[in-house]
DNA sequence: AATTGATGTAACTATTGACATTACATCTTC
DNA sequence: GAAGATGTAATGTCAATAGTTACATCAATT
């Protein structure tokens, strides 16, 4: 399993939600056709992350907002959002322990220590990235088409 | 997709091919009780690791053995010589280029920088991992349990 | 209050990918 | 040549992901 593509939706349907900010009311129909998606896909990742604070999405009308400063919100906090067990999930063990074999006895918890670090890293990187820079970078990337 | 159990299944075979050097003559069928999986599946990651030059498999008579130095070898090269994309295939963008909505054209772009900040954090995090430091900690909890 | 358009969810389907298994050709040693 | 092992293709099985349909609920407008 993969750092799903609802990350990349998740981090899609922020921006726009905040460029769209006062200009127009956005709903999961709409973010659906943005993102290449499908609406109740998406009402199931804003549903994510409103329970994770990060929106607010009215009932009835509709029109998503951001609830937060995008400079505090982190990749790792969307990520988290719509991944239960987080990073852990990233890893798979296969299971052996009641072989007979020394190592199979013991192989798990020898690579505890390593995908720890895997984990670690995975999260600290995320956490480095704020919703902030992203749309900073998507400006840019828009002023430079624009002078295209 | 996750860090797929090939790469656990892996490193367990690498170790149980260290231990069992001068001991025994460690074929797939072997490998393939002690890590509760199939002889096909194990004979599949040995030919990868092969590939990448840090074991020999013997045709016929089987017997694989370690080629490198436990010290030399990275979780990073047990990884990658099993994942052809190596790190990646953990990450997962939704397409949407060609929609006429600027935040679609241009997502791709702005996931790029943060998501190849997180494949570089689990690229050094596995290289920080050596075999040799997995070998260790698998004596040590033999010993432990020894003592027990 | 009826209509419209939106969200919240459950249920179902389709598809993909990982792993297991079968089958068989090929190779080495005895 | 027989026995036992590898190399590999082909198939089966299962779980996870994504897409879709359906419908109850809600809010604003008329």
């Amino acid at each position: 399993m993969q750092i799903s593509m609802k990350c990349s939706v998740a981090v899609h349907c922020l921006i726009f939600i905040h460029e769209a900010s006062g200009i127009a009311r956005v709903t999961s129909k709409l973010l659906a056709e943005s993102t290449g998606s499908n609406p109740v896909v998406i009402r199931s990742i804003l549903s994510a992350l409103k329970k994770a604070g990060l929106i607010t999405v009215p009932r009835g009308t509709g029109g998503a907002q951001l609830c937060a400063d995008p400079a505090q919100i982190t990749l790792f906090q969307i990520y988290s959002a719509l991944e239960p067990n987080g990073v852990t999930r990233l890893i798979g063990i296969h299971p052996c322990q009641d072989r007979p074999c020394p190592v199979a006895q013991n192989i798990y918890k020898v690579l505890q220590k390593p995908y720890k670090k895997i984990e670690d890293a995975v999260q600290k990187a995320m956490e480095s990235t704020t919703l902030q820079s992203m749309i900073d970078d998507f400006h840019a990337l828009v002023q430079q088409s624009a002078n295209a």
